[in-house]
DNA sequence: AGCGTGACGTGTA
DNA sequence: GTACACGCCACGC
C-alpha cells in the first residue's frame, strides 16, 4: 500500500463506513482536506471496480441520492443498502440524515 | 504541457 | 421549489 494517492485515501475512509450507515462524497473530500473534491471521490469510486472490498454503495451524494446506483447495475446498490438496514426509496436513502456517517465527525 | 471529462457541492437567478 | 452555472482536484489523451 502506501500509494499515497487520493484514491487510496478515499478507499480507506469508505471501508471505515460501518454497515447500516452512509456517507457523502463531500464528507469524504472534506475529511481528506478537499473542500470541493467531491468529484475526486466519485472518480475514485469509478476505479473502485478494481477493489470489490470497497462498499461504494454506502457512498451517496449530499441529497442522499444513489448517484452511482446506475453504475452498480440496476438495483444492486439499493439492495445492498436495504440488506444492511438502510431503506432506499426512489433511488434515495430514507432517513438519509439519520444514516449519514461523517468521518470528520465520527472519527473525530 | 494543455484541454476535456467526471458516481459532486454550493450559490444565484 | 426548480434550473442553471461555476468551482474543485485528479486522470486520460
Amino acid at each position: 500500500m502506501k500509494e499515497n494517492t487520493i484514491f487510496d485515501e478515499i478507499y480507506q475512509v469508505v471501508r471505515l463506513v460501518p454497515a447500516g450507515r452512509v456517507t457523502t462524497y463531500g464528507a469524504i473530500a472534506a475529511y481528506l482536506g478537499k473542500k470541493s473534491g467531491a468529484r475526486l471521490v466519485g472518480w475514485a469510486m469509478n476505479a473502485c471496480h478494481a477493489d470489490a472490498s470497497i462498499p461504494a454503495h454506502r457512498v451517496v451524494n449530499s441529497t442522499g441520492l444513489l448517484s452511482g446506483k446506475h453504475f452498480f447495475g440496476g438495483d444492486t446498490m439499493e439492495r445492498l443498502l436495504a440488506a444492511e438496514g438502510v431503506m432506499v426509496k426512489n433511488d434515495k436513502v430514507v432517513d438519509f440524515k439519520k444514516h449519514l456517517w461523517i468521518p470528520a465527525e465520527e472519527l473525530l
